[in-house]
DNA sequence: CATGAATGAGCCTTCATTCAT
DNA sequence: CATGAATGAAGGCTCATTCAT
């Protein structure tokens, strides 16, 4: 049996468990870098040991296994990736604004943060295989989704309009640009990254319907 | 120095040649099936060798290693699912047929040819990680892109209007929506998947001015 | 250097070596149950760690190691089961009621202390490899010996005769036919078991000459 | 899937079929040694392959898995010690010859393939545990009361008699005599060993009534 | 005294690849 | 050309043991 398996059986005091947690997310944190570097088929856990100052008895000893912490990590991504946006939305004063600045974070992420979202789209695809990520998975992408549909809500009240389409089309529509952007960067092709950064704004105006 | 290595230099008769690429092909198309079913990380040689007629020994002989292999593979993938809307487009009578025959056949392909989709996603994905793959999958991933780029422009023809975005941005929604479709058919959400389909005509519609 | 070595070469009160040693049984006792399901090989010190209520850190304080665990746990086995006997042979009137209730009680624990006989087996035979068992199990079997001796020429005596083979010979025979119905039981074959318990009495009966 | 799965899989010719199972038998034979030294629980798949002339890939080449391979090591020891006695049987003339040939055969296998016997015991042992070796222990220890029963009852024939118990009562006392005989004599107690020397020809006729 | 975090050797297994036949 | 025997690196995981707290 695991520690981790055995920890949801035994009662433990509340600092115990907050030290064992603390040291999960730290390790599920250093695990995010060497996991982004290779992706998910190639990185193995002695790997991830090497890259941090532990050895890889730990990562079992704190994860059931390679899946939980793999989970455990892409979560550790959204934390980092995911919430970004809501200080942009916080802060925009006007709709010209509010689109300026979302479009200027969605191409500054993608380039400073590329391996990070590559993995999450690793991740993703796995789940297509592996049913044991599916739930993280969906979790995680509905958080997405609701990021973006709060920046063009926004935007919306801000022009006086409405949304043209359902959240959840919104949601792929930006997803599927940050995605093809993703794969252009990483292939070094700079001006179709480049192209959709021009069309970026016209999108977005499309999805919002400006009431008359 | 592998075989295939070798054949680029050697001087070989042009019969030569086209039995050996013949060879290729029969075995990549043999790969292909097994490929879909585990996913690229998941497939061994052994695997796919076990489940065709064929040797894995014959694998090494015929290509590089296994990314050769898999690539080969993939561009079979093109053959079988990318080159069928041209049907489609060719046969439409009006607007609202191509629509409703296009809207059909996205969702027909889409859980019969389920795993053969999820593995064209799971190969994009590897490209983001492994060079070896980019080439090919742009490669493709342009057909994909004039294939939907030729529906979406006959429509426009059709209603006598014109494509309101890019090709690159009409792809990536409608990649979009289908690798949505994908996940949440594969994980048993045949709600979010119908919904998606009474949202697709209307996004089509959206990707089309009409002229007035 | 272990505390159990240390232990034997400083001077201590008598006092903590009792509480020392009243600590170790209970451990060693608590170490039986788990130890006697999964058998020598399988059993981990965290598994007897988290199915007591004591950290697997205690066990190597109290223990210089798994072996010292392990032979300690069988020298409770014996506690446990070997002594049972002589309630019988104390409280046996005639020869016929001594036989009986020998056989029950026989049958009785194989069925009931299935497993802890079964460990005991595993580490009679773990004692064939490892030099370190064997004055512990040599030991056990001893008293085993002399227990089956005890109740064979009581029976003997409550016949008016005499045992017709040594005391190792009687001891042997009678182990094999429990070890053997051992097997059997664990291996589900129930008419096995039931033939060897018919046949019991006279396999007693022979080991016993009666006087003319 | 291993290479053992897949052969019973496919149609393969007889020629390689034997060129198969020649070379498992060869490496159960040189499993058998290096496992006969150190006992199941401690021998490693590697450690096998380096006392052997090959690579420890070899072994999940011809063996599903350690067990597989196990099983068939202790199939191989069958082959070595269980079949000897019958040389004994066929040449004997007399009772006299039948029993004290027995007999030296029966201490000279104990001493010079103790290591032998004594993994046999392990792997009975093990059964215990493992429900996978039960069917290979249990018809390998039938063979061996098949071979006491053809000893004991030619025996019986020999001096005009009939054995005095059933097989399998017979079987478990002179196997039961074997294994203390072997654990006193991997424990250096060649006393113990000599004086079940002496006692086992009387034993034997113990085992046979002679008509009167 | 007791705990449990941390270590690292070692285990079984998988697999791409090589190469003799 | 094709086969499949053989290799050995690498992976996930277990576990006895050590040791700071």
């Amino acid at each position: 049996m695991t520690e981790v398996a055995q920890r949801k059986q035994t009662r433990i005091s509340r600092r115990q468990v907050d030290k064992f947690d603390a040291r999960r997310t730290e390790l599920a944190v250093a695990t995010l870098h060497t996991l982004a570097e290779l992706g998910y088929a190639r990185t193995s856990l002695r790997e991830i040991a090497q890259n941090s100052e532990f050895s890889h008895g730990v990562l079992h000893y704190y994860f059931a296994d390679k899946r939980d912490l793999i989970t455990e990590a892409v979560r550790q991504y959204e934390v980092v990736c995911v919430t970004r946006y809501d200080e942009v939305v916080a802060r925009a004063k006007s709709a010209g604004q509010l689109r300026d600045e979302f479009v200027a974070m969605f191409f500054d992420t993608l380039e400073k943060d590329a391996i990070l979202h590559r993995l999450w789209y690793d991740l993703r695809n796995q789940s297509l295989f592996d049913e044991s990520f599916r739930a993280a998975v969906l979790e995680i992408d509905s958080h997405r989704e609701a990021m973006v549909w709060r920046v063009v809500s926004r935007y919306a009240e801000l022009v006086g309009g409405t949304p043209a389409a359902s959240a959840s089309m919104i949601y792929l529509t930006l997803d599927g640009i940050f995605q093809r952007a993703l794969l252009h960067h990483l292939s070094g092709n700079a001006d179709t990254v480049a192209q959709l950064r021009v069309e970026l704004p016209a999108a977005v105006g499309l999805l919002v319907t400006v009431a008359e």
